[in-house]
DNA sequence: CTGAAAGCGCTAACAT
DNA sequence: ATGTTAGCGCTTTCAG
């Protein structure tokens, strides 16, 4: 019986340095730029003999030789590796962030590109973090749904490409990129209007939140190019949680007591949606026999529930950043020319599913 | 009007190298390695006078001189990076994912560590990939739920250190971790039986999943410890998604028409929880009032949707791979002895929500 | 066709 | 207290 730490120094448990061309190079007979030329196929323009190609291949298959990266990003500076800066973790499990994630995910490796992540606490507290992410080991960065402010000369390295998707507020130079909120909050309540539906509330996201003001200015529009006066006391604005809007709704049926139940609810996402969802069966009120509810996302839960929703195109958003980052880098351009805002907008879509429905024909009241 | 490729060569728009420490010593009138000294405060036993050390500290500052990790890492053989592998991509978002990641990357965080992903199709064609997973970037492989088959000699560099979590089969040398699911699966079925169920069936994940087997186990073994005998057709196997919930449970309903409802429902995780609940709503069976129903994972949709269910500890997973992990590379140690199989359980707990209550007192036919 | 030399940015060891 | 030299693993000139 030995003790663990002997049993650790055992031949086969410690690490092996991995072979390098030089290992090959002497293996084969030959230098480590003939090596590096056949398995690597460095752009030099010497040929190497077939015979001695083989002999080279035989070594390197021997060694299990594998190129060291770090060396050859040293070289080329490239590290085809691309990073991506987000809030992973909140309050609930973050499905934005996931399906996002997916679709860069997938561009990237289409495009021979890793991706790693680097997850921040709060954006404020970040900034003096990016330089420290733009260190060399990766080629740019997308920075999902950001809250900066100020210019991003002040907190990204200057040689730094960067790419935002849902940036709150635009960056002088660093393209944008981002599903039409407003349009889609348009959608919503248009089918909402079309449904029948005259009394129509907003449970929106936090004021902080641009994209939030979107989805209220879509909301407003629609209601308005119908003939209805929107009217602020309509309007509730809080976290985009579940719970947030549970809470939201709940507050504002107590204000709002003995009056009328409105006919019908547009959510800012579909977390409120959930929350939405909560109070109204909790207090008996069915959907959407009672009132229609449409939220925005498309997520998960919206797919389960059956919610109807808005879909964003979280997915192609991240492909998207992908390739235009790439192209950037490829460009060696860090930086946009900052004539006009350069922001890509990604039409949305309304997905009808069982919460919204013709507008109810009984009486209601809030109790 | 200049064409956009004169404007993307104007000054501010291209790319400038990053200063380096011969820059910074060149601006200060020093030599690099003083430069580093002080920078980046390298292990040299040289002290440097104030006077230097400030001049440095200065010129650093004007260049934003910042290190560059790909040279360092070259020279210490360290990139203070994670590599995690996964499927991440699949039909349902991968919440299971989405969880054990974020404890993974807390825990990184904590540590110094940055955590780059790798996203594998299928496992099986992913063994061509290690290599080049491997191949200096990361320090360390974390591999997520992978079914891989046959010595990590085989496909994982012998250099790299590596631990998985909810492997599917034992890899020699390679630590694993995973939650008890034999005991939790007991966990669930015994509150089942506690309640008064004894008709209870078991709605399986597939075959090929350990995973899957040792549910089913705990399954049996609480059975049989009540007094029931497990009888191999109250066990159905399919996919661990929602569709394949369904579709089982809907076929295995079918089949059986005419025999008695079982008492209550144990699922093999909460996807498949989610489609037994629209199964039987689907049908008109009231969940908990007409059958009982307990999940596995606790999930997103398990709070949501307030399903009492089995909860694995996803983030602790992902925090102790994490420092498994970095207590290996520390060790400098690509594989653990191969004595026994080094496996860490951890427990699971049973999360009483809303749907499992006392066994119904009415008879109940299935349709 | 192949090897030698220089250098990517940094650090360790050894001079001054 | 500071500078010099060498080298991490690789690639690109440039000579043979």
């Amino acid at each position: 019986m030995c003790p663990l730490w002997l049993c650790m120094s055992d031949k086969p448990l410690r690490r092996r340095r991995a072979a390098t061309l030089a290992d090959v190079g002497r293996e084969a007979g030959v230098s480590a730029m003939a090596a590096s030329a056949v398995l690597n196929g460095a752009s030099t323009s010497t040929r190497i003999s077939e015979e001695t190609r083989s002999r080279i291949l035989v070594a390197a298959e021997k060694l299990r030789y594998r190129p060291n990266r770090m060396a050859r990003a040293l070289v080329d500076q490239r590290m085809n590796t691309l990073g991506l800066v987000g809030r992973l973790g909140s309050e609930e499990p973050n499905l934005y962030f996931l399906e996002v994630f997916n679709g860069i995910m997938r561009a990237a490796r289409a495009r021979g590109q890793n991706v790693t992540v680097f997850d921040v606490e709060g954006w404020h507290d970040a900034r003096q973090n990016f330089s420290e992410f733009c260190d060399g080991r990766i080629d740019g960065l997308i920075l999902l749904a950001p809250t900066m402010n100020g210019p991003a000369s002040e907190w990204l390295p200057e040689h730094a490409p960067a790419v935002t998707i849902d940036g709150n507020s635009p960056i002088p130079g660093v393209p944008n990129l981002r599903s039409d909120e407003e349009g889609g909050a348009f959608q919503a309540v248009m089918r909402l209007l079309q449904l029948g539906h005259r009394h129509i509330i907003h449970v929106g996201g936090p004021v902080e939140a641009n994209g939030a003001g979107l989805r209220v200015q879509g909301y407003e529009r629609a209601l308005r190019e119908a003939g209805v006066v929107p009217s602020s006391r309509n309007v509730l604005r809080g976290p985009y949680t579940s719970k947030g809007g549970a809470a939201a709704l709940e507050s504002w049926l107590q204000a709002n007591c003995g009056e009328s139940l409105p006919h019908a609810i547009f959510a800012a996402n579909d977390a409120i949606a959930l929350g939405c969802l909560e109070c109204l069966s909790a207090r008996g009120i069915r959907v959407p026999d009672d009132v229609s509810l449409i939220g925005f996302d498309n997520n998960l839960f919206a797919r389960a529930l059956r919610l109807s929703t808005i879909a964003q195109p979280l997915g192609t958003l991240g492909q998207q950043a992908v390739d235009g980052l790439l192209s950037m880098i490829d460009a060696r351009l860090a930086r946009l020319p900052e004539g006009q805002p350069h922001e890509t907008v990604l039409p949305t879509e309304l997905i009808e599913r069982a919460t919204a429905a013709v507008v109810r024909q009984h009486k209601l009241t809030i109790a």
